[in-house]
DNA sequence: TAATGTAGGCACTAAAAAGTAACAAATGAA
DNA sequence: TTCATTTGTTACTTTTTAGTGCCTACATTA
């Protein structure tokens, strides 16, 4: 059994790592197919996307939903457990914003446009 | 410079990691020597104790303050910009609190009991 | 018949993060 | 004189994490 020498580590165990905060961001706005969370995050290669989401699954704050049709169509969305981190979630993004806006006052150049096709 | 998809990112860049957040969640109760924290994180090397505190002091969230001794004492807090993260530091911990009861039933099975001699 | 689209597995390689161990510096104490 | 103390550095090795390329499945469409 994992042992923690502070009860945070149990959430970093969760969320932490390079990708599943930006993960858990997306599926607040809304449910999202593989391919889509591929499209909203350009770095994320399709296996760490899967290994991402596995462990997400497992540690029970997404759900994956699997549509019996061809060629497949596989959902992700936040489990009502996950929801319990929106409060964690919205703060992050909010300093990640005002972080931004402090380090680089034009913050156009730092930031990648995306177009998010799924979000118009 | 550094690019980021979504702002979050930039909140990463800051307190991801291994051992950031937990080197805040210490200092956002007090100041620490270097011997302290170490003591309160019994597995982080000095190495990475030190790497950890000089890129956090580089993005202006702890304050690095050296004593003219010897043998020498340095003592870490966390800046006003550091007091920032209060809200997500404090969530973070209170959300790992949580989860290990949700896990763990039994939860002094996985929190390993330090003797804080400081903190007394 | 052959290509398309979607999600994902697997083996292998590359890169990044973390750990190890030895060393330094300066003063007071044994 | 030699040791302990405290913080930190550096070179090197190991471990972990991440990336690449290739493969599968199968109904639909061209």
């Amino acid at each position: 059994m994992k042992k923690y020498n502070i009860p945070v580590e149990a959430a970093l165990e969760v969320i932490g790592g390079k990708w599943k905060v930006v993960i858990l961001c997306h599926l607040i706005k809304d449910k999202r197919r593989t391919g889509e969370l591929k499209r909203l995050m350009p770095g994320i290669t399709q296996k760490m996307l899967t290994q991402q989401l596995r462990e997400l699954e497992e540690d029970g704050v997404i759900l994956r939903e699997v549509y019996n049709q061809v060629p497949p169509r596989v959902e992700y969305s936040l489990t009502e457990y996950g929801w319990s981190l929106k409060g964690i979630l919205d703060s992050l993004c909010a300093w990640g914003e005002q972080h931004i806006e402090k380090t680089y006052p034009n913050k156009e150049e730092v930031l990648i446009q995306t177009e998010e096709l799924e979000q118009v």
